[in-house]
DNA sequence: GCAAACTCCTACATGCGAGTACGACTTGTA
DNA sequence: TACAAGTCGTACTCGCATGTAGGAGTTTGC
């Protein structure tokens, strides 16, 4: 006898907005158990999204073997579900980004952030990708924010110093280096380059690419 | 009275494959409107991509401006539908690209070649997106052979004559060209760049990262 | 060891997109 | 002008994914 409601303690809206005094107590109180579920949840997520772009909720849930209900009663949402996880991949991301140093040489601290970057770039792009499909463009901005404000930071700097050209306005560069990030995680992903050579081919674009100006043929 | 069967001859499979003696005459006897109705499918079928990359089936007859009914009256399927206008896309394509010449120096072979392309690219890159989700990869690949092995061959050619550099293989070279340009459709569909100097942005980047070596502080 | 917290199975309700069927109406063409 | 060819609205069927509801069994934490 006895059971009458059920499922996980569910977490708090990330962004700590709405409506609050629903819940049944605090929040953060959460068994060993469920916080083990809820990491091996946000895991699943990501590879299953990597496996296949659009995955259901039910193939992301048998990928983190737990069952479905129980990833709903972490996540009411599929959307929530995808915040969750993105956030939390970009916050590991941040733990290893912020520990780049960019000082010194522009140049070389471009080097040693893109292939920081890289890495986190190959392991989360399909979830990104996913998430551009259903959460708001200024939502994944704002996850983004630190991660884009230090790239384009360094940029500037290499700008200003003279180390990268001037030609070109910093926004160019910056997408510049999303775009050969990516395309070298979808040559590695179609077995055409080994991940361990990726930093170094785009290196190989993006250093001559950043530092030397157009052609001299280029008559303006 | 009267009135048994209806809706349009549809068309060939595009591959000349299949059963052939089902058909209720020859194939291309289609009435003039038929023909126009078709156009039309296949013109709407790509600006509705562009608006929504996961446009329904109803959504795309509404952008072409025909019933439901009809459209599947030339297209079995999605699939057959998705198929028929990205071929068509790139037949299109082909008449200009056929155009350009790749003779003399390679680097301003590149340059015209690149500049041609950018604007194919940039009108149907949604399409090619939304095809790639369902129709097999060597479907795309066939249709996009002669294009790929165009710019393959210059790049090669290139290669060969010292115009670009041989630290990196041709296969690399084109991946950084696609990407480019995708790239920069991005910052055109953001905004953030006019259609008009893509090519010149495009080119800034790719011809000192074709042309110069890695730099200097790479030791090996 | 006991109650609360969790997991997870079965079963629904719902919504949406792909195709199919039918039939009335319109248009091209001989 | 007559009739085949083609258009297109309505109305289904079907499959699949999201999200909900109970309730029985299992784990954790005190």
């Amino acid at each position: 006898m006895a059971t009458k409601k059920a499922t996980a303690t569910r977490d708090r809206p990330s962004t700590g907005s709405g409506s609050s005094g629903t819940g049944s107590r605090g929040a953060a109180n959460q068994r060993a158990d469920a916080l083990r579920n809820r990491a091996k949840i946000l895991a699943g997520t990501v590879t299953a999204i990597r496996k296949n772009p659009d995955a259901s909720v039910a193939d992301i849930a048998a990928e983190a073997g737990v069952g479905r209900q129980t990833l709903y009663g972490h996540f009411r949402t599929r959307p929530e579900l995808i915040d969750a996880a993105l956030a939390d991949s970009i916050e590991r991301g941040e733990e290893v980004l912020s520990q780049v140093s960019l000082d010194g040489d522009p140049v070389e601290a471009f080097q040693r952030l893109v292939s920081s970057s890289w890495v986190l770039v190959d392991r989360s792009r399909a979830l990104l990708a996913a998430a551009q499909k259903e959460l708001p463009a200024s939502r994944i901005r704002e996850m983004h924010e630190k991660a884009e404000s230090r790239m384009h930071g360094l940029l500037e700097r290499g700008h200003a110093e003279g180390a990268f050209r001037t030609d070109l306005p910093v926004s160019w560069l910056l997408t510049t280096t999303h775009v050969v990030m990516n395309g070298a995680a979808e040559e590695v992903r179609a077995g055409r380059l080994d991940p361990e050579d990726a930093p170094w081919f785009i290196d190989a674009i993006l250093l001559p690419a950043f530092t030397h100006d157009a052609h001299p043929e280029q008559p303006r």
